[in-house]
DNA sequence: TAGGAGTGTGCCGAAATGGGAAGAGCTATG
DNA sequence: CATAGCTCTTCCCATTTCGGCACACTCCTA
């Protein structure tokens, strides 16, 4: 057998009944979805099994089960932790005084780190979100893959705020919905800043900033329950280059000015100070420092590469919560 | 390939390095669990590649594997519902009155469903249950079987209260060892009624339930935020057949005297009355009808053999919460 | 009517599985 | 103290099952 899932040892003939139980039954649409994963990961049934049962074949069968895990409809958590993770939480807190911190070994693949330490900040959001809680949301691959781990729910006067601007051009994986499709999660009301992240200059960006759906926006993140935020750095693969937010030039321009990463698009220096620079004057988006009002700032991000930015973001934010990998834990730990 | 974890197009060469990442270094005993469970699930790895990493073989991690999966250290949710399972829940709770109702499909294989209901259950008590609750739990394939998908937890002043006696021949697997491991998994103190279910004769029950000890027990039983109870029927393969508790007369004289199952061992009529019967004489444990102290009362049972005991367990116990299958839930929704 | 998305089929190599056999470590017993 | 019995581990093998891929087909839309 090839399975991943444990089969009893038992082989009860599929007896070719296609006879189905009532439970099962079929129902609406994307219940297909459901029953499918339901009777692959609980009932611990072959693809084939499932294909026949369901009335179709194993390609589709398959599919599925890849959405499922994807969307998160499946969710496959490990519960117990490493130890030398939960060591290097419990320095964090006592050197830093964060009320939180969760640290999740770092992954041999980099690509796999915003992925997982994404679905260990939902995991936290879905059990720490109460009702009528409003909630700042960022940006950024490690937040974006988050998303399925984070619990569907029935309305109860969540809002979703989004602290940065957009992209204009829409690409087909959008970062900055972000806080809609975490908003739709949560069946919360959501306020988006229907605007770049980066004005053309200081003068519009100071326009739109006093336009009236903006500042309402902008006013709303000043008192948060919750702000999630990540940082991002200056490597090639950013969002800025990726998205061609910026330049090549610009980018230059910011390093000589002494950025190492940004914070909602604010670049910061080594320090943890927003730094003097034209691009950080035309970016549409809450400044770090307002965020002083939130209830509790999370920080989430890891990845060697972000280290630097994620020191300075410590300092700049003071976050009650943050969520990193191992490798950064262990260098922070000892600065 | 073969393996029900999504692995990426991508296929980088394990490169025979061993080298491990810092995160992921060796650690105590148990570690090695969480190292393989986290590998295999989260960073998709083969479980040869595994056995490279760690050190071992593929046997070994294989075994790993399905222990982690068995124990709880790792958990496949299906977070989506059936939209009819979605149905009856809404309508067994306008019918009824619960204040929650879970339906989950009915298995094809019956010996799947005690698992599948002990999990729902173990997730929502994990939800539940905060900081100084006291829980009383019954005994039951289901509720054993819900053990590891309660949430490891740090303590927090919770008690467990065992509601009945224990087996006197302590087999392999001791279904009444529950409230014991669950308390374990909770950190919580917890109060075991030190006897056996069943005492010899009517008279030595009374002894007992005058001994120091047991009356405590029985005592902080009447006054709990949580008692949750299964209802087992009369089938050759209940518990009281299958450890030998009772013998095939006393069913059988029991079945005479109207009996259609127990709740708490104690034996109940299709109507939810406590049957007057010398086997109900000899019971250590708590009253069913003493529940009513209790704060909220939890149902977790199901399958069609068992209908008849969960509709009277729901008239005599009133319980707020039920969780069950498919199957039963259509037959009391139209009730 | 042409394109495109979604579906059904078949095939292949890689992975996973459950035993079975051989070896190591431990216990109980003479 | 030695040895037979037992369990647990490791190693190996035959089968099943997976996951991806290529391709033909259908149904819907532009």
């Amino acid at each position: 057998m090839g399975r991943a899932m444990t089969k009893s040892t038992n082989d009860r003939e599929p007896t070719s009944e296609s006879v189905e139980t009532v439970s099962i039954g079929s129902g609406t649409a994307d219940d297909l979805k459901t029953r499918v994963s339901w009777l692959y990961y609980m009932e611990s049934k072959t693809q084939d099994e499932i294909a026949q049962i369901v009335g179709s074949n194993r390609s589709k069968v398959l599919r599925i089960l890849a959405q499922a895990r994807a969307d998160g409809t499946v969710q496959i958590r490990v519960t117990s932790r490493l130890s030398r993770c939960v060591e290097l939480e419990a320095e964090l807190k006592s050197r830093y005084g964060f009320e939180t911190v969760i640290v999740v070994p770092t992954p041999q693949d980099p690509v796999d780190l915003p992925g997982i330490i994404g679905s260990e900040l939902g995991a936290y959001l879905s059990q720490r979100i109460g009702p009528d809680m409003s909630i700042g949301l960022g940006w950024g691959r490690t937040l974006t893959s988050g998303i399925p781990a984070i619990e569907q729910r029935q309305p109860s006067g969540v809002s979703v705020i989004s602290l940065l601007g957009g992209l204009t051009k829409v690409s087909r994986v959008n970062p900055s919905d972000f806080a809609w499709r975490a908003a739709d999660r949560l069946a919360a009301e959501c306020y988006m800043v229907a605007a770049p992240v980066f004005a053309p200059d200081a003068a519009s960006r100071e326009a739109l900033m006093n336009h009236h759906g903006i500042a309402e926006v902008l006013d709303r993140a000043r008192r948060l329950d919750l702000a999630v935020v990540s940082v991002g750095d200056l490597s090639p693969d950013s969002i800025f280059t990726r998205y061609g937010l910026l330049t090549h030039e610009e980018i230059i321009s910011l390093e000589r000015a002494g950025a190492i990463g940004d914070v909602l698009c604010r670049f910061i220096d080594s320090e943890g100070n927003v730094i003097d620079h034209p691009v950080n004057d035309r970016v549409l988006a809450v400044h770090p420092a307002d965020l002083g009002g939130a209830r509790e700032v999370i920080l989430a991000s890891g990845g060697w590469s972000k280290l630097t930015a994620i020191r300075a973001a410590i300092k700049l934010l003071e976050p009650k919560v943050l969520i990193t990998d191992s490798v950064v834990a262990e260098r922070i730990a000892v600065d």
